[in-house]
DNA sequence: TACAGTTACGGACCGCGTAAGCATA
DNA sequence: TATGCTTACGCGGTCCGTAACTGTA
C-alpha cells in the first residue's frame, strides 16, 4: 500500500468510477491508475469495485470503508504538507472558497488584493454556491466557507463571526415610495413585488420570517442568486430589492434610492467557516483577517486545535467596517 | 513523501531518537532510516530533530506536529490492512493486550485456547501492567486492555463490560479467624496485617474506601501486583489475603481457608476497553467474547462505529460465569 | 576503541508512459 | 466506430543493503 495508490483510488471515487477522468485529474495516464487500482485490490485481497465486463460499475461495501479511511490518511498527508509549507513561508498554493455571488463580488475582492501581494503564487478558486449550500462545499475539499446566518453559528467546521450586516431595501428613482416623508411600513412593503435573492424564498430565511412574523405574505416577483441581476430587474421597474448592504456600491448604485427599512429586518451575521481537521495555509487565515481585521490568526489556530478558550472579538458591523477601511 | 517515510520518522521517535535501534525494530538498515529521514526533510524544507554533532539529540516544535499527524496516517492506513485482513480471514497476526497479573493469568488462559484453535496464527503479546496503566497501553499500540473498576466505566476507549467480580479474603489453615463460626467483622479484618495488590494501597481503591468508610486503617502488611506472590505469602503467615476471587483456584489453593468476608467489599466490573479509531482484527473481538460470552461482535464492532445504541447485555458475575463454563 | 550516523556504490525493484489488444454501447 | 479498461514492454528513478568513512564518549 502507497500514498499514491490510495490517492488513486480516491480520485477514481471521486471521478465517478471513470479511470480515464480520474487520471487526467491526477496528471497520470490511465494505464498507471488502472494498474496500480490492480496491485492495491490484490494486496488488500479483495476487489474495492464491481465490475461489469471490463468498467467499473460500482464500489464494494468493503471498498466504501477503505475509501473512507484513504481519504483521512490522505488528509494527514495533506496536513503535513500544509504544516510544512507554512513553515517555509510558501508563498503558493491553492485556496478553495465556498461562498453566494453577494460575498465573492463585494467582499473578498478588497481582500484578495493584498493577499496576492503576499502571496503572490496562490491560486484562489472561487465556487459559487447558493447560501445553504456553501457548507458543503467544506466536505468536497473547499479550504473555507462564507455563510451568513441570522442565529446562531453553523453547525460543521470551525466558525468565526466576520461581521454583522443587515438587509436594504431599494428602489428605482421615482417610485412612489421614494416620496414619503418616512420609514415605509411593513404593510407597505408587502403590497409592492420584492426582487431578491433565491435564499429568501425558504422557510428559514430571516427576511421571509419578517414578513410572517408581522403577517404578511410577501409577494416575490424575481429572485436570483446573484445581486446585480437583481438590481437591474430593480432598475427595470420589476419591484423593489431587498439585498445585503455589502452589495449596494454608494457610487455606481447611486441612482438606486435606499429606503429607511432597515429597521424591520433582522441583522444577519457574516461567519468563515475552516473544515475541521484540516490544517489550513496561512494565507487562509490571513484572508480571514483581512475580511475581519478584529481576528487574531493564532485565536484561529488554537481554535482549529480545541484550544481556544474564550470569545471571539464582537464583529463590527457592515458599515462600521467600511469606515474603517476608508479611513485606513 | 511516502508511507515508508512516515513509517521510519515514528520508529526513530518511538526508539528514543536511537536510529540503530529503530532500524532494528522494523527490519531495515540503518543507513536506509538515515536516508529516508534526510529525504523526508528536504521534502518538508525543515528539520524534524535538532541534531548534536551527528547523533539526533531532539525533536523539534514543527517534528512534535508531524509526528503526531504521521502517527494518525499510520492509524489509518493500519486500519485498512486490518479491514482487509479480517475481511480474507486472515488467522494470523499480532495481538497485545494490556493487562494486570490476575487477568492474564487466570481469565485469558481459558479464553485464548480456543481462539488459539481458530486463529492458529495469531501471536499474542501479554503486557503486563499496574491496575491503573493498562488503559495507557491503549496509547501505545495495545490492541486491548483489561481493567477492573468499583464504579463507572473507564473514560478512555470503547469500554465493554464484561464480568463482575468480588475480593475474596483468605487466611493460611490454623489462622485464629478460621476458627470464628461467624464471618469475621471489618473492624477484626483490619486488626490483621493485609497481603493485596499494589493498588490496594492508592486512595482511590475500592478496598481502601471500603475501611475507610467504616472509619479503620487497614495494616497493609505486604503488596504485589501478582496474585501468586500473595497466595505465597498468606502461607508463610504474613497476614490474611484480600485478593480477585478469580485468582483462587478451588483446587491449587484448597489449603487457603476462604473467610466470608465478601459482603464488606464493593463488587468490581471487569472490563475490556478497545481503542477508539483503531479498526479491531477479527480475533480481537472473538477474544472478548470468549471472555464474556454474552457479548455479540457485531454490537462490538458498531460500538466502534458509534452507532451503538443500546445498553450492553448485563455481565455475569464470576461465579455465574465459571458455573456456566463448567457445564458446558 | 566502541558506537552511532553519514556518504558512496551497485543491484533489484517498481512505477510510469507508450503502444497494442479487447470488450461494450 | 468510439469509448474505456487491460496487458505488454522499455526506461528511469528510487529504495535497499553492503561497505567504507567520520565524529563522539
Amino acid at each position: 500500500m502507497t500514498l499514491t495508490q490510495l490517492r488513486y483510488l480516491v480520485a477514481i471515487a471521486d471521478a465517478g468510477l471513470n479511470i480515464t477522468l480520474a487520471a487526467e485529474r491526477v496528471h497520470a495516464t490511465q494505464p498507471g491508475l488502472s494498474k496500480q487500482l490492480k496491485q492495491l485490490e490484490d494486496e488488500l485481497g479483495f476487489q474495492l469495485f464491481l465490475r461489469r465486463g471490463r468498467s467499473l460499475e460500482a464500489i464494494t461495501a468493503p471498498g466504501v470503508e477503505v475509501i473512507a479511511r484513504a481519504r483521512r490518511v490522505l488528509l494527514e498527508a495533506g496536513n503535513i504538507r500544509a504544516l510544512a509549507a507554512n513553515l517555509r513561508g510558501e508563498v503558493q498554493g491553492e485556496l478553495a472558497i465556498g461562498t453566494t455571488h453577494t460575498q465573492a463580488r463585494y467582499v473578498l475582492p478588497p481582500a484578495i488584493a493584498p493577499l496576492r501581494g503576499r502571496y503572490p503564487g496562490v491560486s484562489i478558486h472561487i465556487v459559487p454556491t447558493g447560501e445553504g449550500e456553501a457548507l458543503a462545499e467544506l466536505g468536497r475539499g473547499a479550504d473555507l466557507a462564507l455563510v451568513s446566518s441570522s442565529g446562531s453559528p453553523p453547525p460543521t467546521g470551525i466558525a468565526v463571526p466576520l461581521y454583522s450586516w443587515q438587509r436594504v431595501v431599494v428602489a428605482p428613482h421615482g417610485h412612489p415610495l421614494t416620496r414619503l416623508e418616512r420609514a415605509p411600513t411593513l404593510a407597505e412593503l408587502a403590497r409592492e413585488p420584492i426582487v431578491s435573492y433565491e435564499s429568501s424564498l425558504k422557510p428559514e430565511s430571516s427576511l421571509r420570517a419578517a414578513f410572517d412574523r408581522a403577517g404578511f405574505e410577501p409577494r416575490i416577483g424575481f429572485t436570483a442568486r446573484d445581486a446585480d441581476l437583481i438590481k437591474t430587474y430593480v432598475r427595470a421597474g420589476l419591484g423593489i430589492g431587498i439585498l445585503a448592504e455589502m452589495a449596494l456600491d454608494p457610487v455606481a448604485d447611486a441612482d438606486l434610492i435606499q429606503l429607511p427599512a432597515r429597521q424591520h429586518f433582522a441583522p444577519c451575521m457574516a461567519w468563515g467557516v475552516l473544515p475541521r481537521e484540516r490544517v489550513p495555509r496561512d494565507y487562509t487565515l490571513a484572508l480571514l483577517a483581512l475580511i475581519a481585521p478584529q481576528l487574531d490568526t493564532r485565536d484561529l489556530r488554537r481554535a482549529l486545535e480545541g484550544t481556544f478558550e474564550g470569545q471571539w472579538p464582537t464583529p463590527p458591523t457592515w458599515s462600521e467596517r467600511a469606515c474603517a477601511s476608508a479611513s485606513a
